[in-house]
DNA sequence: CCAGTGTGCGACATTGATGTCGCATTCTGC
DNA sequence: GCAGAATGCGACATCAATGTCGCACACTGG
């Protein structure tokens, strides 16, 4: 049963190498057209055809492909081995590894609307929203902030730092610092570090 | 010389609406068509192009708008009044109140691309940075933290509040302190308040 | 060396958004 | 109540992206 059989090498690897062309612009470019992606996959656009037939079946992938990603990253962040900040610093290393997925994932509102494996991701993900009640419940974590809320601000701060990072405001090596600085302490008061 | 010669008062309030509407739709919908704009103004598509030659034409409009929404929130948040810590408050609510218009002009990354005034605001965007820096020398607001990204978590966190309220998920009163306490404080540690 | 698979190239029809008009209707201010 | 402005309603041409093909070339594994 563990078949993978019309599945070329080669085949596979354009394919991915277009999925990845497509978070990469359209991060940056919304309405990049199928032809932009392509080209930045450095194939054509009727390769791309033949790997996908619809504008929306390249989506649909692309969405899968940075959805996994985060599941991935979530769940190799092993959330409940440690305590609660210790694991909250591996998960956002994590996620500023695969910054692109998490601003494509993210970035559009319309997406997340046409995708409903997004909001129910963001809905069921149980893990970050358990980590930070566990947080909460071991006095490491604020309990007047919601978990929910906690978690969004989790993912904007990690948006933040991974568009810094891109647009070479920020060095790669002091995003992870910035964030947890952020996240955890705040911007008030002289550094307590 | 104070002439505002060529506009009816009708046609401003359209014009407006129009605007207002574009902001508000495209939001939540980046590729709305401009049918969609007009009928959210609850107007015309024809009306729609008496008033804007082109959709960039629009969306010029719209942008100046959102800034000018944005500047004024600035300025009227006093920022060289009273203390910095203070004056940030005043400046988080005053975002806040405007969430829709900062969505708008920092969603998109294209936006910024064909806008420079955008790219310009967040470089010439002294206030915010002064602001920063001088709490930063009161010791006020953690010097180890550069201002450019305390600025850059602090649009983020407002973006995330701005959201979360559109969406339902946290309540418009609890906006202002959900903000200011993580921005101030962060998630750590247990509620010192 | 030779199949066959994967690709590139260009042509094509289709489609949906766009921008422009003319005409009829409604609204506004005087 | 009336003139002029502002709008609504379609009809229209245009244009760019899309999706589909057929043909020819390259690459790759036997």
């Amino acid at each position: 049963m563990s078949t993978a059989p019309t599945l070329t090498a080669a085949r596979r690897r354009t394919r991915q190498a277009i999925i990845d062309a497509a978070i990469r612009v359209l991060v940056r470019q919304r309405d990049a057209t199928l032809a932009d992606i392509a080209a930045a996959a450095g194939t054509s656009r009727s390769t791309l055809h033949r790997h996908f037939a619809d504008r929306a079946d390249l989506l649909r992938a692309a969405v899968a492909e940075a959805l996994g990603s985060i599941v991935r990253a979530t769940s190799d962040a092993a959330l409940d081995r440690g305590d609660a900040l210790q694991a909250l610093r591996r998960l956002v290393g994590a996620y500023l590894d695969i910054g692109d997925r998490i601003r494509f994932l993210f970035e559009d509102p319309g997406l997340a609307a046409q995708h409903p494996e997004i909001a129910e991701l963001a809905a069921t993900e149980g893990p970050v929203v358990g980590l930070i009640e566990r947080g909460q419940a071991a006095g490491l974590i604020a309990p007047s902030l919601s978990a929910a809320w906690i978690e969004r601000v989790l993912w904007a701060v990690v948006f933040a730092a991974a568009e810094a990072v891109d647009d070479g405001t920020l060095a790669r090596h002091e995003a992870l610092s910035s964030v947890l600085d952020t996240f955890e302490r705040g911007v008030a008061g002289p550094a307590a570090t």
